[in-house]
DNA sequence: TATGTTGCCATACAAATGTATGGTATTATT
DNA sequence: AATAATACCATACATTTGTATGGCAACATA
């Protein structure tokens, strides 16, 4: 039962997630001290217990760095994937695209991978579903059949892709939603990667 | 220019990219020494020097667990997959490793856990698939409507696991197969963990 | 008014941590 | 044969780190 945290706590919270993501390694109680001008580790170390208690973080004691984070939504962290999509609102839907992709959501990455997290369900007859995290390989060169997102009219989709002689097809599985058709000359349409791999977590979902 | 790592350097320089993807953060010089039996931790220091000198990490000086992975950080790791598990009808599991699978780094996986693949489709409604490896946590309890791996007649299943007053359900998704009703007396049967993921890898599946 | 939460400070201390230095033995490499 | 690299041990030391405790002020709530 997680409680919201004050805006102090949050910006410790999200401070230990940044470290975490952009240096590899959470930071010490000195480290969050020194960042919000704490004079000493106790008000730094107060505050991941206030943080420890409604829930958001997990601490191992004596260990040094230990922080854990516990509440999964915030494994994903707003940031701008792609200067084409992040320019406007990454979540403008395309009128014709019924799926979308929640694109603010990059974790710690090796390379320049990132993981979307998939919302909608035209590709269940793929056996991904709403709430999947799909892993995107941008350094993959798509193939038939490969499932792919996309950014088409700064909307970002994730379909079975077709290249064909003149055109390229964006396949649903899902036959409730039609098949998208993109000429070669047209601009506004880029492959992002190619989806190497579905991670879905059932720790939350007890039904 | 990194030269080649001996065999005990690269099984530590693994040992320290194996924390950061699974513990979220790098090994301090006791925990390396702890992990390889060193009795003390100069040994590991020395170590750490000799790696660093090759190029493959990059250490700040006297921070702790500040160990950064300075080679192309691997996209997947390989891991064992222990075994197979029906999601139909009880399966044979096998006693050492079968197999091994790429698991990309960002599909973080508890040191505790390991990996099955799952045969049948009985958790088909559970979207689970055949083919699919799931990550179990055998160190989580089972609460009612978690999905479960349990060894039953010397066989293994994934089931839906429900506790009733005189006896344990273990439901299937899938209609075509029915509910297995475990007698609170009844011996051979054991739960094994708590599938607290799912991985699929799509990149062999080119249609 | 009383009480609890939040936010920050100071001091103190044991344990953990990184580092430095010297030693021994084995195994390449020249 | 001489040298360097490897692999491990022991001891020592200054910092860093987590933790504990007490105090103070602002604010909201009951």
């Amino acid at each position: 039962m997680s409680k919201n945290l004050t805006t102090i706590q949050k910006n410790i919270f999200e401070f230990i997630v940044d470290q975490k993501i952009m240096k590899g390694i959470p930071p010490t109680l000195a480290e969050i001290s020194n960042k919000f001008g704490y004079k000493n580790r106790a008000t730094a170390q107060q505050h991941l217990i206030a943080i420890e208690k409604k829930g958001y973080i997990k601490k191992s004691p004596k260990l040094s760095r230990a922080i854990e984070i516990t509440v999964e939504e915030k494994f994903f962290i707003p940031r701008p994937i792609l200067g084409e999509v992040a320019a406007g609102n990454p979540l403008t839907i395309y009128p014709d695209a019924i799926d979308s992709i929640e694109l603010p959501t990059i974790v710690r990455m090796p390379l320049d991978s990132f993981l979307l997290r998939v919302k909608g369900d035209s590709l269940k007859d793929a056996y991904i579903f709403s709430g999947d995290v799909v892993i995107v390989n941008p350094n993959h060169e798509a193939q038939n059949g490969h499932i792919i997102v996309a950014v088409l009219d700064d909307a970002a989709v994730v379909k079975r892709f077709y290249k064909r002689k003149d055109r390229i097809e964006l396949v649903s599985e899902n036959p409730e939603y039609k098949t998208i058709v993109i000429n070669k000359n047209y601009l506004k349409f880029k492959i992002v990667g190619v989806v190497v791999g579905i991670y879905r977590s059932l720790e939350k979902k007890v039904g």
